[in-house]
Parts: structure tokens; sequence; C-alpha cells
DNA sequence: CTGAAAGCGCTTACAG
DNA sequence: CTGAAAGCGCTTACAG
């Protein structure tokens, strides 16, 4: 496929008035080489703009330089940029980056089943998927290192946040405000309703509420796959119970804004008849006011790839590691009105009881 | 690096009873070998779950069947959503896709001095990265196809939307409501402002005024660097001109909502005070209720990985691929007041004039 | 249709 | 410190 012949390991050696073998050893190891030659060598390599070829070097190391990313989405905020974390270490480190993109089950099936058997990588970094034990056991026959980057399994080493107590904040900031009747909009993932973030998700909501002492109306607790437009459809149904909820917290941002267009659009408002907060801190966040739980996306993607080259390197790094996060309160989340009657705005039959 | 020894094309042969030559063949190449031959050797491959390396097939062939993305953002929606589309195709046509994120121009620069070189990938795609002429030239110099996906040069082959005609249509929305003043926040990309694609849109705008003798007030159109921040910087300089704009035109979403968190912090209101219209279609902006221009991302990925592909086949496919953009109407823009004076809302000093 | 042989461009024991 | 040699796992003319 390239045109001109490429000048390699030979030309240089020859150049050099050396062997292929000792120009190698000049130009990777460090010792075991006399500095003249080594000098001599690289002065060359650099005239002739030499650049060994990977493909040579991979088949007679039998080491690749590469790793691969497992991301379920490229289209949502925080994937890109717990991607663009990734990279960054990784390629800085000389490493390649391979994406994979496995959307669907059968994508990630056939990501396991393949992707191993080439040999492509030494390694394999999945952004926020779920795997199951067979697709780990498949990677770890292969000896291929693996990493989560926003994982939750404690299956393999990873990078990120504490998902109940992320909610739990964000519960506790509401909680503070005064609200009682809060209501959650939980995520699930599509093909996966047994992932276990959204217990843990889940879980920082029944703990901050238990707590506190303040009763769960199960009523208000609704579930659906992420997503604005289905959290939009999840609120309507919130606005649909006998009392209405005074604040809404939702598991992601675009969550919380599907929410807030569903409160307008029933004529209420946010936050005076109903506040509002989500998770991310997704930077448009900022842009429409919206209160939320900050989590540090990029870090978590430069944590891991820090994580795996430690790994890599035979070391014995903190395989579990949680970066924090904390409430950012913007204008969606306001006092509860203690005189609320939740009459006021009441669709139907609301203040049947 | 990998356990276990894995089993290669010469214990296929061997099992199979053939050369490791014609086991090569039978798994590659359609023509010349028996049929029984080669249903012989597949079947033993399947058998001991063979997989070729590619490093070895790479290097016998000269040929990578890798591609890079070269990519100056993860963290935006545009550009994941464009690296999905592209990612998809490329993975199915049996490509490698290696991701470059090169932020900066220093990142850019080392990327084109030492990728071409390296003779890693047989292509690269630029998504929407202006490429200057030398770093064209050194990526033909080492026989790789390029292909621009959301690109504007016409230097190399690309699938891109018209940017004129994107901010024409969301110009001319705003003109048929009957705004006369209508501002423009031109966005450009802080490490190369005589980027093409800034005069695109720029000109879509002096465009559709001219042709509708709508004369343009210069004082209204601001210019900045890609970025909500910015924009709302922005839109705080449009309301200090003596005669506020009636309507607002940002080069993007995440401009807009900028744009409109300015406006609402000045005690104004959208619509009805002033009209946001961006461009993009971010999936955000359907839960806002923002008016705005779509343009078909991931599409343009799709697009233009199969444009990529026919080009490394050796077709003559058509080398410059516009996708239509088009006004998507909601909430943020209205009918302008034909008896707004622009006094109504104004700072210190602006009804002086 | 099939096999023996050379070669792709490196690296790395093994001797000196 | 340095070189000759073998090998990494494929592919592909070149003969049959």
């Amino acid at each position: 496929m390239n045109s001109s012949r490429t000048v390699s390991l030979a030309d240089v050696a020859r150049e050099a008035g050396v062997s292929p073998a000792t120009a190698s050893r000049a130009l990777n190891s460090a010792y075991g080489v006399a500095a003249a030659t080594r000098e001599r060598v690289a002065e060359v390599a650099r005239r002739l703009e030499y650049v060994a070829s990977p493909e040579a070097a991979r088949l007679a190391t039998g080491t690749t330089r590469s790793v691969a990313l497992v991301v379920p989405h490229l289209d949502r905020w925080y994937f890109g940029e717990m991607v663009g974390g990734l990279e960054e270490v990784l390629r800085a480190a000389g490493h390649d980056v391979l994406l994979y993109h496995v959307g669907d089950p059968e994508g990630r099936h056939a990501f396991f089943e393949h992707l191993p058997a080439r040999r492509k990588v030494d390694a394999v970094v999945v952004v926020a998927v779920p795997v199951t034990d067979h697709e780990r056991r498949r990677l770890e026959l292969m000896g291929v290192t693996i990493v989560a980057a926003g994982g939750q399994d404690a299956m393999y080493p990873y990078v990120s946040i504490d998902d109940a107590a992320a909610v739990r904040q964000a519960t506790e900031h509401l909680l503070r405000l005064g609200h009682r009747r809060i209501a959650m909009i939980t995520a699930v993932d599509p093909d996966r309703t047994d992932q276990p973030i959204h217990r843990g998700r889940t879980r920082g909501f029944y703990e901050a509420m238990t707590r506190n002492d303040v009763p769960i109306d199960e009523e208000l607790v609704v579930t659906t796959t992420w997503g604005g437009v289905q959290a939009a459809e999840a609120m309507e149904k919130l606005l649909s119970v006998r009392e209405l909820p005074t604040a809404v917290l939702a598991h992601s941002d675009e969550m919380a804004l599907g929410a807030m267009r569903t409160i307008r659009r029933a004529g209420l408002r946010v936050p005076e008849d109903i506040s509002v907060i989500g998770i991310d801190d997704h930077p448009l966040a900022e842009l429409v006011d919206l209160t939320t739980v900050r989590q540090p996306v990029r870090d978590q993607g430069l944590q891991a790839a820090h994580l795996l080259l430690a790994l890599l390197r035979g070391e014995q790094p903190d395989r579990a590691q949680k970066l924090p996060t904390r409430v950012v309160v913007r204008s969606t989340t306001a006092t509860a009105r203690i005189d609320r009657s939740g009459a006021e705005h009441s669709a139907p039959g609301i203040t049947r009881h």
C-alpha cells in the first residue's frame, strides 16, 4: 500500500556500519551497546527518518503495545469524555488505542468471542459496560489485562464513582431543603436490567431516606431506560400519582432535563413547584442552571488508564478506586414549601385523597 | 504476553494434512483450491478455533487493514456521534479503528509527523479537523488514503453538510418570523481562526440577509470560540448594543443555550423578547425545546466511512458529498413583535440613540 | 490444484 | 560490546 520503500532497520545498520542486531539494541535497549555506537546509530536513524515497523516488532516480541477500548455508546457525553481521558494517557505511554463500539448484546458477544483470540491487544478497558462472567473468563483465558473505567463490578480492577454515595448526596440535598415527597427516576440498561449500577444508585436513595426517617412512597420510584425522552415519559407517570412529589431526582442530567420538560408542559414550575436534581454535571447542565451531582468523568478515564499501565508493568496498584462526587447547587432546586398542599396544580383526581 | 501457545496456521495445515501454503489459500483466496481441501481446512480451523495473527499477515502483505480516526475533541456530542458512525461501517468492513485525539496544535503536529511514517494505517479520516497543506502532503507522501468527515475543505474527499446553507436556513427562518435585527454568534476554532468553516457559516448569514434586503448591523455579529460559556459571554456583548437584536443565531446548540442563559439572567424572555436558534439538533435540544437546524451527524460518519472504503477499493466515488440540513422548529423562536421598541428591557444607556 | 522456499522487518538468545 | 542465526506467523510468486 505504501509507495516508496520505507527505510528499514537493515538500512540504518548498513549506513551506520553495524549489524542489524546492534542497530536494534542501540535503538531500543539502554544497555549493552557502546555509547559511541548508540549515538552513531541514532544519528543515522534520525537522518534517514527511520521508524520501526510495528508489525515486525510485534511479531518478533509477541507484544502488541495496544489496548482496546470497549464502549457501549459514543454519542453520549459521558462516554466521549471517558474515552478522551483514557486515550490521553494510553497514547502518551506509547500504546495504540483501538476503539470497539459494542452497542447491542450481539456486538458485545462478537467482541468477546473474536477479539481476544485475535491477539490484537495486550489489554482491554471496558467503559461502563457490564461484563458477564463468561466474557470475563474469555479475556482471562487469553491473558489480556482488563480494567473497568466507570465500571461498577468488583470483578476486575476499576476506577469509578460511588454510585450509592452520589445518589445519597442528591437525596440529602433535597432533604435539607425540606423535601419529603421525593421522587426518583431510575435508569436501567435496556439489555441488562440486572446491572449492579442501578442497585447502587437506587440503594443510595433508600439509604438516605431511611437514615433520615423519611418514608418512601414506592409510587414515586419509577424506572426507565437511560435517556431524556424516556425520563420525560417517566415524569408523566409521576405527575399522575395522587399526591405530587415536591422534588425529583434523576439518574442523569439528560434525564433531569427530560423530567423538566414534562413538568413545564404540565404548567408547573421548576423549582417553585417541583425541584429537580440530576447526576453527572454534564457540560450543558451549567448552561441550563441545573442542580446536579458532579462526577469527574475525564478523571475516571485518566486514572483507569494509569491503573491499567501499572497492572501491565506488573505492579500491585489499588484495584478499586472510587472518585468523589459532590453536589453542584444551581437553580432547579429550592426549599420545599411547608404549606404545600399538592392540590394547587393538581391534575383531575389528585385532590381526592 | 499471551499465555498458552495459540494455534497457528502451521497447526491447522498439519492437522488437515496440507502445506501451510495451501491452508493459507484455503482460508483466504476464493480460487485455486479444491473445494474438498478448502472445506477440510476450514473445518479444522474451526475446530481448533484458529484465528490468524494480524501482525504476521500485515507483515507479509504490507497492508494494515486499519484506519486512523483523527479527532480534535471527544467530549462534544458532535464528535462522538461522528466517530460512532465511522466506527460502525469501518469495523463491519473488517478494519481496525485506531483513535487519535489531537486536541492542540502540538498534538496534531505530532500525529502528522509520526503516524504516517509508522505505517500503522492504510487510511486516515480527519473528523472536522482543518488540515494544513503541509500535513496533507505528509500523508500523501506515504500513500495513505485520506478522507474528511464533517470537514469542509475541498482538498480531499469529504462528507459534510453545507455550512452556508445551514446558516442560511436558520436566518431565513428568523426572517420569515419577521425579524430584522438578527444577531449572530460566530464560532471559531481557537488555534485556526482562518478555518474555512466559519467563512462558510458566516457567509450563509450574509447571503440570506442580503438576498432579503435586510441590512446587517456589524455590531450584531460577534465572534468567539466554540462553547456555551463563551457564547454566554458573547451574548452579553449583544445585550450591550444600543438597540437590542430581536433574534440571535448561534453556530451551535451549545452556544444557543449559553446565549439563552445570558438573556434570561438579564431578565429577558425567550422567545418573547429575543428568539434564539442554534445549529446541530443536539440530543438535548429537543429536551429544552430549542429551535435549531438539524444536521445528520451520524450519517456523515457512516457516509464518510463508505467513501473511504470505496476509495480503498480503487473506485471513483463522489469526492464531495454534502448532506442536507433542515430547520427544526421548537419553542425558542417566535414572531417578531412589530411594535418592539427595544427600550423596554434596556440596560443603562441603551435608549440614548 | 498443491508444495517448497523465500521474504516481510524486527528481536533475541547464543557465541564470541 | 557486537555479530550470525534463527524465529515470530503469515503470504505469494515459482514450479510442478
